[in-house]
DNA sequence: GCCACGACTTGACACTATCAAGTTTTCCGA
DNA sequence: TCGGAAAACTTGATAGTGTCAAGTCGTGGC
């Protein structure tokens, strides 16, 4: 069955972030292209950032079914691989969602239940694989330290590697996979 | 003595991005804020993305010298622990700097030499705090690693903290200078 | 004195999101 | 089947933006 617009915009806006960016992203020109008037995404959407917010959540769902996959590993540091490995890898195929999904400028994802619900949904995923990794004799303290770590660690990958100078500074790197690798070993062996 | 209209501009223009962020910004209101026709910043700049290209340029200074402090860590954690302080910490000092330096379509910064030459500064400060904490001993590749682990973990906490979600998933930090701490540490039990 | 150059102004242009209407299409119930 | 209402889309206008292309003004050097 035929695209709907709202889908064609949703769409069009995804793949014009992922390939310049959102910034330059005009939505009069994605209706052109879509050969409708300047106004017809706007009936779809509330107005600009309502655009956005669509991608985020959008991109949040993607992202928690992209972070707890199937296998699960039962060596901890293995978890934090896997973790780290599922968010670049994300990042990588999504860019479109993921440089808006942590642009607070452009979505404001407080404003919507169904967004604010998914992004929570996504940040659970994470907190599971973390209390999965940490046992269950830890403190609340020590899982918000282990948490914050891998974050920090996988999301500081990511960005760096999709716009970040990483690649650039850090010297052609024979396989970016093992890279990623290697650094969330690295970093998880700090986790007993 | 008196404040010349290119300092006035950066000023309003940093101000601006670290309350606001950089996207809603408008040189022609900053103009206006300082008395002077719409066109006048732009006499002192070429276009709007080398205004951005000159905060880029300065936060890579201020970076290269907040991270290259002067007291030295002798054991390898501390020296984890200090880099990625430093690294939050500047990026909650700078806000408005910071927003912009890894913003690639704010600031083409490989269009300009000197910027290019800060930024390559500031990611040599990075290196060498690495390879005082790795030793001489180790490879290449041990090096490319260990950096990218802690420049990864560094830079996602700062922008999840900037920007990011961290906060308010995390739950109230009783400090955060504690929370970068053992998250540091943590990290840094991997590098021996 | 003058004139050249830097600092700034003025005006226009193409572009943007958004408000406020109008028009067309679709679909559903009597 | 027909009528009407709501959804989908259009048209026009407004205020805002960066940028191009000129013009003006004042100051320092020859």
């Amino acid at each position: 069955m035929a695209q709907t617009l709202r889908e064609k915009v949703i769409k069009a806006a995804v793949k014009y972030v992922a390939e310049n960016g959102p910034d330059g992203l005009s939505f009069r020109q994605i209706a052109a292209d879509a050969g409708v008037s300047h106004q017809a995404p706007y009936h779809h959407f509330g107005d600009r950032s309502a655009i956005f917010n669509e991608i985020a959540l959008d991109g949040f769902k993607r992202f928690s079914a992209a972070i707890s996959g199937p296998p699960r590993a039962d060596e901890a540091s293995e978890i934090c691989v896997r973790v780290c490995e599922r968010y670049v890898d994300f990042a990588i195929a999504n860019k479109g969602h993921f440089r808006v999904m942590f642009r607070a400028d452009l979505c404001q994802i407080d404003e919507s239940p169904e967004t604010q619900k998914a992004a929570d949904d996504a940040f659970d995923t994470l907190l599971s694989a973390v209390s999965e990794m940490v046992g269950k004799s830890a403190s609340i303290d020590e899982i918000r330290v282990q948490a914050t770590t891998m974050w920090s660690l996988a999301h500081g990958l990511a960005t760096l590697i999709i716009d970040g100078p990483l690649e650039k500074k850090i010297g052609k790197v024979s396989d970016r996979r093992a890279l990623v690798r290697s650094v969330a070993q690295r970093a998880a062996e700090g986790f007993r």
